[in-house]
DNA sequence: CCTTTGTCCTGACTGC
DNA sequence: TGCAGTCAGGACAAAG
């Protein structure tokens, strides 16, 4: 499940398409979330990546004739590949490059998202209008995310402190298991209305906020090759959890048994000690 | 049957 | 009262 260090970690591994020259486009199934637009086929012939953004959990692979934009989803994944090779079952779209590299993106579960933003469509400084990037809130590594800005933004809201700061309308990037890892740092229960967190309690969540997905990112970073690689393995970056899947498991911090509680449907996951 | 994720929608409600 | 914002719940995509 694809979060926003993974999603960095995947842009930084396309660094290396930069300026290669695109030969074919291969869709195999164009049903993920929303169809691949069948015009790539040709759109991206003849194309150069001049840059590869991210907004969100979204990669912005710029070219010359507009944006290609990517979302894994949950189970989406791309390899760069040296050569050509056969296909698995979930492979559903290749892009390959006149030099023999082959990008490839696998998606089981098919939440991930191929979407083509045209030049038209940009605007003045270059950066892309599209719905679904309107609404979205700050990045969370952001210098203008800090603890006063939450908390002036949580005066209104009485949801649970978990679902509001997982809220992209808020702030983007904090998926399921950074949401709980976060508030374990920070120490808060996941349960709190958003709008009793003082001051203090946001400056420290954002803190750790940032901390989570800054140490996630080195963790992505050092096993960039294996992430990035051919070899269909390992996956996504294992780190060690504070509390995320580790239901009855001793608190690392206290030893309480972790508790889990459904919030919206989401699986949490507190120590019920250390988070008040 | 259950679970997993991000996103969007609806209908109800809140507060200004 | 009107309106915008918010909330809870559900839908949806597919597969293990």
């Amino acid at each position: 499940m694809p979060e926003l260090p993974e999603v960095e970690t995947t842009r930084l591994g396309l660094l290396p398409l930069l300026g290669k020259t695109i030969s074919q486009v291969i869709i195999r199934n164009p049903t993920l979330r929303w169809p691949i637009p069948p015009h790539l086929l040709q759109t991206l012939i003849g194309q150069k990546f001049t840059a590869f953004k991210r907004r969100a959990k979204y990669i912005l692979a710029q070219c010359e004739s507009g944006i290609l934009l990517l979302h894994l989803g949950m189970s989406g994944r791309l390899s760069l590949l040296e050569h050509d090779g056969p296909a698995a079952k979930h492979d559903h779209f290749d892009i390959h490059f006149s030099d023999g590299h082959v990008l490839r993106l696998r998606d089981p579960r098919r939440f991930g998202a191929i979407l083509w933003i045209d030049r038209s469509q940009l605007n003045a400084d270059g950066t892309a209008q599209h719905p679904l990037l309107d609404a979205l809130g700050p990045e969370p590594l952001d210098d203008a995310f800090t603890g006063a800005w939450l908390h002036s933004q949580l005066r209104k809201r009485s949801a649970p402190i978990k679902t509001v700061i997982m809220d992209s309308h808020l702030v983007v990037g904090v998926g399921n298991i950074y949401a709980s890892e976060s508030l374990f740092r920070a120490r808060i229960n996941p349960q709190t209305p958003a709008q009793k967190l003082s001051l203090a309690r946001c400056e420290r969540l954002v803190n750790e906020i940032k901390a989570t997905l800054h140490d996630a990112l080195k963790a992505g970073g050092s096993s960039l090759r294996d992430f990035f690689g051919a070899d269909g393995n390992p996956g996504y970056f294992q780190q060690e959890y504070f509390v995320y899947g580790r239901t009855g498991q001793a608190c690392k911090i206290c030893g309480t048994a972790i508790t889990s509680i459904k919030q919206g449907q989401r699986s949490t996951f507190y120590c019920v000690k250390c988070q008040r």
